[in-house]
DNA sequence: GGCGCCAACGTAAACGTTTTCATGCGGACT
DNA sequence: AGTCCGCATGAAAACGTTTACGTTGGCGCC
């Protein structure tokens, strides 16, 4: 017995097949009593509507895409838990899509959702402007999550990584300590980039005649080790250092340890993110924290906004509140806000 | 303009709609020289075929959705990462439906989410067979994930809890620890009531002689920190602590700290699940490791097996490996390992 | 040279909806 | 009492694809 279709229910009914999809759908139009009789027959038939159907006719398919560069760590747990939550409360379902190495492959990606989704949420390193006008139907409503392209074409949200960059410099530098390292992150990542730059404007602004440190990092705990060594290998060691990321400062505050050095006696420590584990490293550490799942959110709810009304908005570019989070590796004792 | 549909192409290409589906699709049935002209048609128009109108024909939505309680922690984001591997490499789509706290709840989501998918993967504490049978149409594959439900009716996989806490436990009582107590996980749990099962076996099995000391626990850091200090509290202190999950684990681990109770020279303590925090604590976490990654991969393959092969196979109960993960909270030094 | 067969291709039905348009009917207003 | 309007309802087209079936043409074989 093959699933009902919206005949059975009309004939069940003793109705049209227009008069089951109004009184089904639109509310107007129906009797309340032919109406009750529909939704009666409906319920005995246990009728659900064929999905692909509607999608055909309607030209909506109230899904959401998603399209991740990966989905490894707490980062995206995180992000899809938001926007998972947000799309659930609009009665939209999500589609996911990841490990979007290179631009091709994300192209064809795109492609194999096309028709399949109403709108979509791209995260990831590779796409430009370009690439999108390329390979994206213009219709399709799109908003770009954390992305270096900003010009007026697209919506675009963004962590605000380097107003949280300069925050944290800040707080470091109000603490007392005097020169502040940083360990960047891999060359070529617009987080990487963003932070790096509020680090040197941050440096050139509340410290201008420090000397600037930098040493190279990849996001990765071990680049994080490494760099600490080399930070401890100095002559003139640094007073602070700021990680471009929690996994780095977690490796760096490893390397510190092995070195006996202390933290923060002899030199502080601040990463940037906010994941689990900062929670758990001894000693604790102090980081700037970003609501991933309200990223998520609210990327999800400008997406919805742009599928509902599409064109009506012009493209935004939004930036996301931070909050500097004061543990126990900074040293100093200014708590600090900002959103 | 909107998109090029197949008639677009078939005018281009000057052949009929029967002739460019099947040069796109099938294979047979065309001449080398007009597929050739079909192709180079599609490709000038920037034809892609329109799924929903293909899935109302086929039947066929190359999709899967996943049914999930939840989206928080590590736990999900490595479950995710690993069906949506095993989706891509089959080229399938994954449409994932999270916080499905009521049986309710669980229902509408199984019914918006029919003729959308051609299969289901579900991890859900509140589904049973009485659910399954209620909301499912019997046509529809499904996988259920880590579930009580044992019954020939479905395909299962689960983790090994109860094998896990066996391994865990004799570990514990062979690297010379006399007494061995259980911090249980929240009543009703099947994750939980499972490796009690393997903590109660594994005692009768390898300590007939020693007392059993279970306290309760709910999953949670702080449940685990109060049961520490309930265990440091009792007269006749156990020699190893086995906590059910590891954030109850590194929960106790606080506990024993602020207590001042040398970790594992005063009392050992091992955990479940290998979580990264457990790498970060001091000293480092024992616990055992079960591959979620692979878990997902492992039922989205089982998944797709059905899909292909309706009704063919015979529903199946799947066990996924585990590994005991030796850190530095556990004393004795014996590696050992299962799969 | 005629017959039949096979491959290539076209025609049209079908999938399950939504929606536009037509139809009929009852009641209110002139 | 006749006309008109509005409202509930039904018939049918449309969405874009796949596929069963029919048609054509060419070729081999007798």
């Amino acid at each position: 017995m093959a699933a009902a279709t919206i005949k059975d229910v009309a004939r069940e009914a003793r109705v049209s097949v227009a008069s089951v999809s109004r009184a089904l759908n639109g509310g107007g139009g129906v009797t309340a009593a032919t109406s009750a009789r529909i939704h009666a027959a409906a319920e005995r038939l246990q009728y659900i509507p064929h999905a692909a159907a509607r999608m055909l006719i309607t030209r909506r398919t109230h899904t959401v895409g998603a399209l991740l560069p990966d989905l490894y760590g707490e980062f995206f747990s995180e992000l899809i838990r938001g926007i998972d939550l947000a799309a659930r409360a609009r009665g939209l379902h999500l589609l996911v899509s990841s490990s979007h190495g290179g631009a091709t492959e994300a192209a064809a990606a795109v492609r194999s959702m096309q028709g399949r989704v109403d709108g979509l949420l791209i995260l990831s390193e590779r796409v430009d402007t370009a690439f999108l006008r390329a390979n994206l139907p213009k219709a399709l409503p799109v908003v770009l999550l954390n992305s270096a392209v900003s010009g007026p074409a697209f919506h675009v949200i963004n962590i605000d990584n380097h107003g949280g960059a300069v925050a944290m410099v800040r707080h470091l530098l109000q603490a007392g300590h005097r020169s502040v390292a940083l360990i960047a992150g891999p060359p070529g990542n617009f987080d990487a980039s963003e932070r790096e730059r509020g680090y040197r404007e941050a440096m050139a602004r509340y410290a201008p005649r420090a000397a600037l440190t930098v040493v190279a990092g990849d996001f990765t705990e071990e680049s994080g080790y490494r760099a600490g060594q080399q930070l401890l290998a100095r002559t003139k060691r640094p007073a602070a250092v700021f990680a471009a990321n929690d996994m780095m400062a977690v490796g760096c505050l490893a390397a510190f340890k092995d070195a006996g050095a202390r933290v923060p006696e002899d030199i502080a420590l601040a990463g940037f993110d906010d994941i689990p584990i900062t929670r758990y490293v001894t000693p604790a550490l102090t980081t700037v924290r970003v609501r991933i799942a309200d990223f998520g959110r609210l990327a999800l709810e400008r997406l919805a906004d742009v599928v509902e009304h599409p064109g009506q908005e012009t493209p935004s570019a939004d930036t996301l509140g931070f909050e500097i989070v004061v543990r126990d590796t900074c040293g100093g004792n200014k708590p600090e806000q900002n959103s």
